[in-house]
Parts: structure tokens; C-alpha cells; sequence
DNA sequence: AGCACGCCGACT
DNA sequence: GTCGGCGTGCTC
């Protein structure tokens, strides 16, 4: 007799144990760990996984209770190892198994139990089939029918039925639970609820003929492809080869490095033996570009997952890599749970950006579920960047069984690091000089578009200005949704709310004391651009480029074009402008005020600042020519703003290490956010008291619980936010002291919390 | 999640 | 007295 456990799909912090099923025997043969399969439970069908196969039941489960499979729904998704990394993945973040296991099932929406018009269930098929969506309607003879004063629920579904028809998931913003009522309204006729057929977009085809040649001929490269590798580039190289598998390699390289190459070379040889690679990069880099420098290698060999493709593109990606017929895998953060066969390196580049923490449950940190799969595949883990995080740089210290770092401090071109200077924006002030551009910094771009030559302007702020400000009566204008103030745009003309997106007419006066005088403070990119255009030639091409100009699908490349295609002139943007882009030509760097980022509220803020002006100040001078960086600011002797200056991140460590040590923070303590949120800041306060006053009682010692507090951001898109944040000690068992307690927590009305393990953003 | 069970206020 | 909304608990 065979036995599966299944893990339910069902997103419930209660249900996330497996479940034991039979298997009955005309299923024995198809039913493999990662199959998704169809089984009762609770008095109805519902979809699960099978995590693992058992011989006999154990003690544990009466076996009377026991049900056999009722089918196996397809070929396995996943295989033993990836069982146990999502089970690991569930109790370390502290989210649903479900969630978890659904990292490694393929793109697009499961497979789903719907209820036909005769309240059958039956099963709806993903990936190829149709997608439905439940839309509730009012029924012809429901438009009068006006419910008991009790049921509160039901009038506000009614309320809004009666203006249009609404999808099921979407009551469910402003209603909590809907479906029951929406059921009993449903059951009195006065409401239908629809399956409606949403139709995919047609599956983009990658038109890749050329590289099909490629394919034919072999992935390994032709010899003259294979650039000369520095001697740094060469250990880094050897160090990738000897690390025994399920440790991991940091190759700490200054920008231009050469870390690309050294990841290419060493997927090669995993390749050659016969092996795959995994390569993770940002979201922000994965252009054509980079793609390309990785097909001209391996040609179709190569797979890219992106969140941006099609879902029909995506589930092909992914089931080509299934196949085993894509062996180097290239993608954002979720591509990390791809089902790649012999996996032997998986490659983090840019390791200390933020988007590797993911932002919803589970919110796993990258870098530890990759190792923590590198260990059970056995494969080994590369992460790269200029400015690793202050964790990773940790880890090779406190862990050098498993975190071995190589350092590269040389170029791959020979160029030297561009030379710093720094500008003290007070100083210039009290010369009189009341623009955003310093002497020098106006003198250095004058000179660069004189010698025709490009430069690369950094503003971490978009927008025109930041708020507007009644001089009369101080006011401010916000967002009524998010409670943040709202950020002045001239083009399109209006007031936009950065958290939300919310828009909002131009104001032209106070409305709280009708004064005209509402004067626009904290300049954005916007501005800028505007300032630029006013000091340089009229003819100067200036490249404005933040989320305002690359929106929509191309905008992020076709800003790019516009500049690589300009024989000079200047790049202005946000932080964008700063990660992994290479642009030869590039020699003068400025940053017009460095410490936007200084201030912010997170114990990271000091870090993140030095790597966003080490990385930017690596755009210049990548080529033959110098390059030059000058950073503008009013804190000119802060740690952060020093070390770049010097191309020294041990200045910023030294203060760092102090501050980090003495407070508990990472990597000398672990934290976890508990955040509780809704519509009613009573129920919210109310419920994270409770939350608190819980949580106290099963505090282990020497853990610190720092709150209730409002979030930075009290208010978002209409809920307010309260957080709790935890410090333990830097290995202590976070998730198995949080875990059970969340789980046993009761679940209030109106309000929701998450649990935030190791959060990169407390905001 | 979804469904049964059971409590309790509201209306015949 | 019953009806039905809403909170609680269980599901191999």
C-alpha cells in the first residue's frame, strides 16, 4: 500500500501540514513527488501537491480517516529536493505551504475547482485552457430587494452591484469575506455570480532563427568569444571551481570588474559537464542587452523568465528548462525556484540589491534560499556586486566553511576608479550660489558637452517637487489614501501621490486659508531637466529617465537607445540610472544631492547610500577615457558619503560595525516585522495591542519586541498600518518561535497581519 | 479556503 | 418560538 502526502493548495496559515492520501493502485505508477493531483478533502474536491510518498501511514493518522487519490492532474512539477526547500522556505518565512509549493509550479494560475451552474465542482485545467474570473451581477428581480437592517455586508454588495457588475476578488477589497453573503444573496436570486472567460494574450514567440545555428553547433563558444581574463578574474574563476558544493563564492569586484565574463566562463564548465546554471540579476537588468551577451554564448540553451513576459511565454520558458532543453537559466528573483535538472551553480549578480527580498508571502531573502538549495542539489552559489551587503560580507567573515569571498580590485579594462570630489551644498549656499548645480559640477558639464563627450546625472527624486507648501499657513497637500504629501508634476500637470499613484488636480490655492501663495519645495527630476536645459547649449541632448519616462513596456530601453544614440550629451534620472548599466563613453558622473536616501528611516539607509553612489560613480570612465564623479551634498563628512569619496567601504564598516553591534540590527541580530493592517484604525491599534500583549508571554529571552508603533508609512491606499518589530539574537529561530504563535493567533474582523522575517523594508 | 455547527439578536 | 447572520473549528 502507497501513501502520498499532499500539500493542499490552499492558502490558509492553518492548513499548511501535508495530508495524507492512498494511493490507489491504477495511479501507483503516475503518482510522483511534485504531481498535481486531485483529492477530497473536508467533503469536497480540492487540487494539492504531493510532497513525498510513505510505504505505511505511521502512528500518527487513524487510518479509517484516510481517502484514496482521486487523480493525478500532471506530469511532476518538481522533484524531492524542491519539496524540502519549499517546506523550508514555508517555516522559515513563516508563510502557507501552499505559497510555498506554488514558487515551483509553473506560470499562470493553478489548477482550479469552480462550481458549475448546478453547483458541481469540477476541475478547470491551467496553463493552455481558458481562465475564468467570478463576477458578481445583479439578477433582473434583485434590483429591489432591499436586505435585513442586520446584514451589513449584503446592503454594501447590493450598493455597489446596483452602479455595475464587479468581480468577486475585487468586493473583497472593501468587504471582508464577501462570498458568504454574496452566496446567501445568490441563493435568494437576487444576485448572480458569473464565470467569466478572460482570454490570454497570444503567446509571444521568441524569434530566435539566428541562434538556432548557434544551438546546432554546440554551446561552447568560439574560442575568440572567451575575452583574456585578468588575474583577479582568474581566481575569482579557480576559487568558483574548488568551492565544494553547497557553499558559496562572493566575488566582491569594483564596477567594472569583469564579473560578467567570470559568471560566463563558469557556467561554461558547469555546462560542459554536463550540468545547468541559474542566473539571477535584478529586474532592472535583465535587458536585451544582457540577454544577448548570454545567448551569443549559449544560444538557445538559454532561458529568461521575466515577470513581464506573457504567461504564455512564461510557461514555455519554463517548461523548455523542465526538459531539460534550456540548461542556463536567466531571470529576476522568482526564477530562483525554476526546475532545472543537475543544477550546479546558481548565480547571484548584484547581490546587495533590494529587490531580491520578495515583498509578499512568503518573503524569502534570496540569497538564503539559494544557498539553502545550492546545499540540497549541491550545486554552488556565486553572488557578485561591488557593493555586497553588509550580511554577505558578515557571512564570509563569521561563516568561512560555507562563505568564501575573492575579491577583485582591478578593472577589466585597466582603467583606474574614477576620482571622487565631493561638494558641500551648504558651503555653496552661503557663497550665494542658490541653483542645484554647484560651480564645479556646472563647470564639469559645460566642459563634457563642450568636448562632446556624455554625463550621467543622478537625482533619487522624481517629479517636479517633492510637495507643495502654503506660505501662508504651512500647509501642506496629501494623499487621502496613503497620508504622505503629495509630489508636484508639471508634465502631465498635477499632483500625483508616489505610494498610491493616486492623481490629483493642481492646486491654485490654499484650501485651508485660500492663499495663492503655495510655493513648490524639494526639487525632483523633473526640475532638473528643466535647470539642465536652461545651463547648457541649447542644443544639448539631455535623456530625462525615472518611472514617469520609462513606463509602459519599452520605455526603460527606449530611453536608453536615445542616449547610447546620441554622440553626446546628458543621462538625468533616478536611482535606475545606477544599476549595471554600461555605457562607455561616459565621463563625468554627478550626483546633485547625495544624502536623499541618508535620511531615511532604516537602519539601512547609511548602506544603501554608499551603494547607490559606488555603483553610479562606476559609470564613469568604463572605456579608454577617465572618468570623473562629483557628489553634491550637505553631510560631506557622513561615513556613507566618505566612502565613496575614498572607493573605501571599509570607512563606512568601521562606523557601521559600531552602530549595527550596539542596537541588535543585522547582522549582529535578526529581526522580524509583524505588521497589522485595515480600514479602522481602532480595530488596527486594538489588534495589534493584542498582538503585543501576546506576544510578550512566549518572548524568549534576550529578545527585544520594539512597539506597537504606526508604520513610516501609516497609512497606505486607505489602510492604516501598525507594526511590531522584533530583535533576537543574530542565529536565534526566528520563524520557530513567530511560526507557531502566528498560527495560533485568532484572526480578527477587518483587519490583516503579515509577518516580515529578516525585512529589508520596514517602511 | 469552505463548510458545518452553534450562539444569539430580531421579527412573525 | 424560528430565522439567519456571524464567530469557531475542522478538514488526511
Amino acid at each position: 500500500m502507497a501513501f502520498a502526502q499532499v500539500a493542499l493548495d490552499i492558502p490558509a496559515r492553518s492548513l499548511d501540514e501535508t495530508f495524507l492520501y492512498q494511493v490507489p493502485q491504477r495511479l501507483e505508477n503516475r503518482t510522483q513527488v511534485g504531481c498535481c493531483v486531485l483529492v477530497d478533502f473536508a467533503r469536497r474536491p480540492c487540487v494539492g501537491y504531493v510532497m513525498g510518498l510513505a510505504a505505511d501511514l505511521g502512528d500518527e493518522v487513524d487510518p479509517a480517516c484516510v481517502k484514496p487519490l482521486r487523480d493525478v492532474l500532471a506530469e511532476p512539477y518538481f522533484d524531492e529536493a524542491a519539496a524540502a526547500l519549499a517546506v523550508w522556505t514555508a517555516r522559515e518565512y513563516v508563510a502557507p505551504l501552499s505559497e510555498a509549493v506554488r514558487l515551483f509550479t509553473p506560470p499562470g494560475p493553478s489548477p482550479r475547482l469552480i462550481k458549475d451552474p448546478a453547483g458541481v465542482w469540477c476541475l478547470e485545467r491551467a496553463g493552455t485552457g481558458p481562465v475564468d474570473e467570478r463576477w458578481a451581477v445583479l439578477a433582473p428581480d434583485g434590483r429591489d430587494y432591499t436586505p435585513p437592517a442586520r446584514a451589513a455586508k449584503q446592503r454594501a454588495i447590493l450598493a455597489a452591484l446596483r452602479i455595475g457588475e464587479v468581480r468577486v476578488a475585487e468586493l473583497g477589497i472593501h468587504i471582508a469575506n464577501p462570498l458568504p453573503s454574496l452566496q446567501a444573496l445568490e441563493r435568494r436570486g437576487v444576485v448572480r455570480i458569473e464565470l467569466r472567460r478572460r482570454l490570454r494574450g497570444e503567446a509571444a514567440r521568441s524569434g530566435q532563427c539566428a541562434q538556432e545555428a548557434i544551438q546546432q553547433s554546440g554551446y561552447v563558444a568560439p574560442a575568440d568569444d572567451i575575452q583574456a581574463l585578468t588575474e583577479g578574474q582568474r581566481d575569482a574563476l579557480s576559487a568558483i571551481r574548488e568551492a565544494p558544493p553547497g557553499t558559496a563564492v562572493l566575488i566582491d569586484g569594483v564596477t567594472g570588474s569583469g564579473k560578467t565574463e567570470v559568471y560566463l566562463q563558469a557556467i561554461r564548465r558547469v555546462l560542459s559537464e554536463g550540468g545547468s546554471a541559474l542566473v539571477l540579476v535584478p529586474e532592472i537588468s535583465l535587458t536585451p542587452q544582457t540577454v544577448a551577451r548570454f545567448r551569443s554564448r549559449f544560444g538557445s540553451l538559454v532561458a529568461i523568465l521575466h515577470s513581464r513576459l506573457g504567461l504564455g511565454e512564461r510557461f514555455d520558458e519554463w517548461d523548455r528548462v523542465r526538459a531539460g532543453e534550456a540548461r542556463v537559466v536567466i531571470g529576476a528573483r522568482s526564477a530562483l525556484f525554476a526546475p532545472v535538472q543537475r543544477l550546479r551553480l546558481i548565480i547571484i549578480d548584484e547581490e546587495h540589491e533590494s529587490s531580491y527580498k520578495q515583498g509578499s508571502s512568503p518573503r524569502y531573502v534570496t540569497r538564503d534560499v539559494a544557498l539553502r538549495r545550492a546545499e540540497l542539489v549541491g550545486a554552488v552559489l556565486v553572488c557578485g556586486s561591488a557593493t555586497p551587503s553588509y550580511e554577505a560580507l558578515w557571512l564570509c567573515g563569521s561563516d568561512p566553511q560555507r562563505w568564501r569571498r575573492v575579491k577583485l580590485t582591478e578593472r577589466a579594462t585597466g582603467q583606474p576608479l574614477p576620482a571622487v570630489q565631493v561638494i558641500d551644498l551648504a558651503a555653496e549656499f552661503h557663497i550665494g550660489n542658490k541653483t542645484m548645480f554647484s560651480a564645479a559640477l556646472k563647470g564639469a558639464l559645460l566642459e563634457v558637452v563642450q568636448r562632446r563627450e556624455k554625463a550621467v546625472v543622478l537625482l533619487n527624486k522624481r517629479g517636479f517637487a517633492s510637495f507643495l507648501l502654503c506660505r501662508d499657513c504651512g500647509f501642506v497637500p496629501m494623499c487621502d489614501q496613503c497620508a504622505t504629501s503629495l509630489t508636484y508634476h508639471a508634465r502631465p500637470l498635477g499632483l500625483l501621490c508616489h505610494q498610491c499613484g493616486k492623481k490629483y488636480p493642481l492646486l491654485t490655492q490654499c484650501p485651508a486659508c485660500k492663499s495663492p501663495y503655495l510655493k513648490e519645495l524639494g526639487p525632483g527630476t523633473q526640475f532638473a531637466e528643466e535647470q539642465l536645459a536652461e545651463l547648457l547649449p541649447p542644443e544639448t541632448p539631455i535623456v530625462r529617465m525615472d518611472a514617469d519616462t520609462t513606463r509602459g513596456r519599452s520605455g526603460h530601453e527606449s530611453c536608453l537607445e536615445r542616449f547610447i544614440a546620441a554622440d553626446h550629451g546628458v543621462l538625468l534620472g533616478t536611482q535606475m540610472i545606477a544599476k549595471g548599466l554600461d555605457f562607455p563613453e561616459v565621463t563625468l558622473v554627478g550626483v546633485l544631492v547625495a544624502d536623499l536616501s541618508l535620511k531615511l528611516p532604516d537602519f539601512r539607509a547609511a548602506e544603501r547610500t554608499f551603494q547607490l553612489l559606488e555603483q553610479v560613480a562606476g559609470r564613469a570612465g568604463r572605456a579608454s577615457k577617465d572618468g570623473r564623479v562629483i557628489i553634491q551634498t550637505y553631510w560631506p563628512e557622513h561615513p556613507a558619503i566618505r566612502a565613496a569619496a575614498a572607493h573605501d567601504r571599509a570607512v563606512l564598516i568601521k562606523e557601521e560595525r559600531i552602530v549595527r553591534a550596539e542596537l541588535g540590527y543585522p547582522p549582529y541580530g535578526r529581526l522580524a516585522d509583524v505588521v497589522v493592517w485595515g480600514k479602522e484604525l481602532g480595530d488596527v491599534v486594538a489588534h495589534i495591542n493584542a498582538v503585543a500583549l501576546a506576544l510578550r508571554e512566549v518572548l524568549p529571552v534576550g529578545w527585544q519586541l520594539l512597539g506597537p508603533s504606526p508604520c513610516a508609512l501609516a497609512k497606505r491606499q486607505g489602510d492604516h498600518r501598525w507594526h511590531i518589530l522584533l530583535k533576537a539574537p543574530p542565529r536565534a529561530d526566528v520563524p520557530g518561535v513567530l511560526g507557531p504563535f502566528v498560527r495560533a493567533l485568532k484572526r480578527a474582523k477587518g483587519v490583516k497581519l503579515a509577518v516580515d522575517i529578516d525585512p529589508y523594508d520596514m517602511m
